[in-house]
DNA sequence: CGAAATTTTGAACCGTTTCAACGGACGTGG
DNA sequence: CCACGTCCGTTGAAACGGTTCAAAATTTCG
């Protein structure tokens, strides 16, 4: 589910005059855009329907009836599963132009919720499987996009199965580094909106180890911290070299 | 990827007579036709490519050029990533019904092996991606399946990041049973086709572990050990008391 | 029946977790 | 603007679950 498919970004979406589906943002749940006509897209922007959502606030949750497609349009979202006595495991970071919902049944598998501030575009799943059936271009997309975040699904099972605590790590930084690239950034610097709680639900770790491995890379030199919610990414070769693969 | 959608089963395949299009079954390849009318299908029909897969005997190959989609038919296949070093991490094993090469990009991204014998269709991607645009409930069926699997991979991620040993085999041979149900089998007497390596690699642990848990599941009663190779649930509930959730 | 491969079991070891304390950042209110 | 409290992150030490190494037992198959 993580890693933004760039094909489909909201930086593709045409901008059509007039055009303005959720009341803020032209782009706004249209994150597969690129690949309609503008009558798709009017379509497609009738039925959205915007929604804010302050920090850690919560876009759905697990065992809810699964009522809703979501469209995240700024902001980090978190999307989580949990065991009854309270484990958490959080399998996916999502960005702007991501999409949640696609993976359920009648309800709810996972929960989601805003790190920080976030928008997103919400669509009755009624409605969007009808206009699906009439839109081709849009169901290709979307199947694109779930074979993109089964992918990013399959890396992270590697992950969590088979890698160290360094290795967890480094490949994370080196995804998110990844990410802020393909969103224009340079991605030496990388924001780090999470905590380390949440990074460490996400690697399958205990918040200590993950400061402690932190503080690893940090003293072998292959990264520097400007602040706690940041890394400067100081050798990316010995990251990469650090990460397991390749 | 794991875990047949049932909608999607070979079983609901419509009887068409004189349709054979992998020259062996007429089901072949063809696990998504639920959904098809009988054009669409003929059309399928006439792209698919039977394989007859040798035990152990590879479907598609990591960083191979993603060339085909697959569409396994009988047998049991495992779906494994490696890194440099030799670890596996298996991320799914696949049935009958169950689909290969969704999610990848310009080369697969995992490897696609046989456990035993397997046959499987094979399709080219560029002529079923044509089909795709012309056939919207093909499309759908498959973004359906995309979304089942990515479901699937989300709650592994929940396995190999939270859970314990114990908690890890519980599941694992839940979800066999549970697979088996769906197939006609009782789901009592759990078939292991694969080895304990296979599992482990799937589980995130190692031989010796899941050995060892086993005979723990076997000493507390829950379950019995035929054969090396099968399973008898014998206590469902104290299994899935175990499992962690619910 | 015998050899090879797989599985099981045992014991020592190790990476990560757990438990505990400390340090630093941030926001509030004096 | 600083004192204070809270939250988050870091660091340390002990404990633990799972791994590693080693060997025995069982199954498989020629």
């Amino acid at each position: 589910m993580p890693a933004s498919s760039p094909v489909l970004s909201v930086a593709h979406c045409p901008d059509i005059e007039g055009l303005n589906p959720c009341g803020q943002c032209k782009a706004r749940g249209l994150s597969v855009c690129g690949s309609l006509k503008e009558e798709g897209l009017r379509r497609l922007a009738a039925l959205a329907e915007p929604l804010d959502v302050a920090a850690g606030g919560v876009l759905l949750r697990e065992g809810d009836p699964a009522t809703h497609l979501i469209n995240v349009t700024s902001g980090m979202v978190r999307v989580s599963k949990l065991l009854p006595d309270g484990r958490r495991q959080i399998v996916g970071f999502l960005m702007a132009g991501d999409f949640l919902g696609l993976a359920s049944g009648e309800t709810y598998a996972f929960t989601a919720e805003a790190i920080g501030e976030a928008t997103a575009c919400r669509f009755r799943r009624a409605g969007y499987r009808a206009l699906l059936a009439e839109l081709p271009e849009l169901e290709a997309a979307l199947l694109e996009r779930a074979s993109h975040d089964l992918q990013a699904a399959q890396d992270h099972m590697l992950l969590l199965g088979r890698k160290t605590a360094i290795e967890r790590l480094a490949s994370f930084l080196l995804d998110l580094s990844g990410r802020a690239a393909r969103t224009g950034d340079d991605g030496v610097v990388v924001d780090l909106p999470m905590s380390r709680a949440e990074i460490a639900d996400y690697l399958g770790l205990t918040i200590e180890t993950v400061s402690r491995t932190m503080s690893r890379l940090k003293a072998g030199g292959a990264i520097t911290l400007p602040s706690q919610r940041a890394v400067r990414i100081e050798q990316s070769e010995r990251l990469r070299a650090l990460s397991g693969d390749a």
